[in-house]
DNA sequence: CTCTAAATCAATG
DNA sequence: CATTGATTTAGAG
């Protein structure tokens, strides 16, 4: 009985069907999502048949792709550009070949009409989310510039009273780095978001593991332009029960423009509220100048703000915080810093 | 054999 | 690349 996995058919047809080998293939990839070209990649590395007569079975699979519900489209995130979407499988599509064979279901997985409507739905919404998150990234990039041109008064409103007096806490007021990546104190509480805000949408609970951003503009603090004891982060909010495979998945800190940082550290632990918030454990860890940190969690969806983790700047100041009052009330943050010292 | 999933061809956006 | 329809092929029971 062959099996999938190891390729023993030479140039023979295997004796899977398109739905198979397209379940294959996402089934093995990390994120458990494809692209087309991934897909016809996996196909023809494994089974010699598959490379010949590429035209027909290609089209063929496309066809699949689109007919059967079981396979769900998913857009590109902005940071991964490139041709085409993502291919994924939709979660309870699982038993599909309970019966063992890989090439004739049972039965085809089909969807009610209301579940085909609410995923095009989610799709066209994941869309307009990376749009609105382009937009607001842009805003602040305006935001800011325009703060570059006037007095940067209202950015120290952002620092502290001690700051304030001091002559020495900025040593250059007007650089790209101090405007783009500002010291500031960020007080117990979070700062409210102004300007362009970002939509915040119900996350449906079929769509699959997804690497994503968090809406992480919270509270915290970091230096500029160079070290950062702390990363601005949120408990994130996320539907219960849906994801568990996001527990100890690596987290990378992003940064535009341009690079990936990559933390040493998971999540570990997970409460099971609804909604899930998940305490975060970041070290600290540099970044350079220009920078607008997202936390990214691989396997983990979230059709949220896509770079929701950058700090934003209010083009209006902001109501003075006086950071002396660190009385933290978000006690499911769990900052480990091993920077003791500021 | 019947039923229907899967494959194929192909038009269209 | 993606969607859809029409049509044929073929696996399962």
């Amino acid at each position: 009985m062959p099996r999938p996995g190891r390729n023993t058919y030479g140039d023979q047809k295997p004796p899977y069907s398109y739905i198979s080998l397209t379940f294959m293939a996402i089934q093995s990839s990390q994120e458990k999502m494809l692209t087309l070209s991934d897909i016809y990649k996996f196909i023809m590395d494994r089974f010699p048949y598959y490379r010949k007569n590429t035209q027909r079975w290609q089209n063929s699979l496309r066809h699949n792709l689109s007919f059967n519900d079981c396979f769900i489209k998913i857009p590109r995130r902005p940071d991964r550009p490139g041709k085409g979407s993502y291919w994924t499988l939709h979660p309870n599509c699982g038993d599909m070949f309970e019966n063992g064979s890989l090439l004739r279901r049972r039965k085809r997985f089909k969807l009610p009409r209301s579940l085909r409507r609410a995923t095009a739905a989610a799709y066209a919404e994941l869309k307009q989310l990376e749009n609105a998150t382009h937009n607001a990234v842009q805003e602040q990039a305006k935001i800011r510039l325009a703060a570059l041109a006037a007095a940067p008064s209202h950015l120290q409103t952002f620092s502290t009273e001690a700051s304030r007096t001091s002559a020495t806490t900025y040593i250059q007021p007007f650089s790209i780095e101090n405007l783009i990546a500002p010291t500031y104190k960020v007080p117990s509480h979070p700062i409210p978001i102004q300007g362009p805000s970002v939509p915040h949408p119900v996350l449906p609970s079929f769509l699959p593991s997804y690497p994503c951003s968090l809406p992480c503009v919270s509270t915290a603090s970091w230096a500029s332009p160079i070290s950062s004891s702390d990363l601005p982060f949120a408990p994130a909010s996320l539907p219960s029960g849906v994801f568990p495979q996001f527990l100890n998945m690596p987290m990378t800190a992003h940064t535009k423009p341009p690079g990936t940082i990559s933390l040493p550290h998971t999540i570990s632990t997970m409460t099971a509220s609804v909604p899930t918030s998940i305490p975060l454990s970041i070290p600290s860890f540099s970044m350079k100048p220009g920078f607008l940190p997202s936390l990214q969690i691989p396997g983990l969806y979230s059709g949220r703000a896509l770079f929701g983790a950058f700090p934003m700047i209010a083009s209006s100041p902001p109501r003075r915080v006086d950071s002396a009052s660190s009385d933290t009330s978000e006690k499911s943050l769990d900052i480990v810093s091993d920077d003791s010292s500021k």
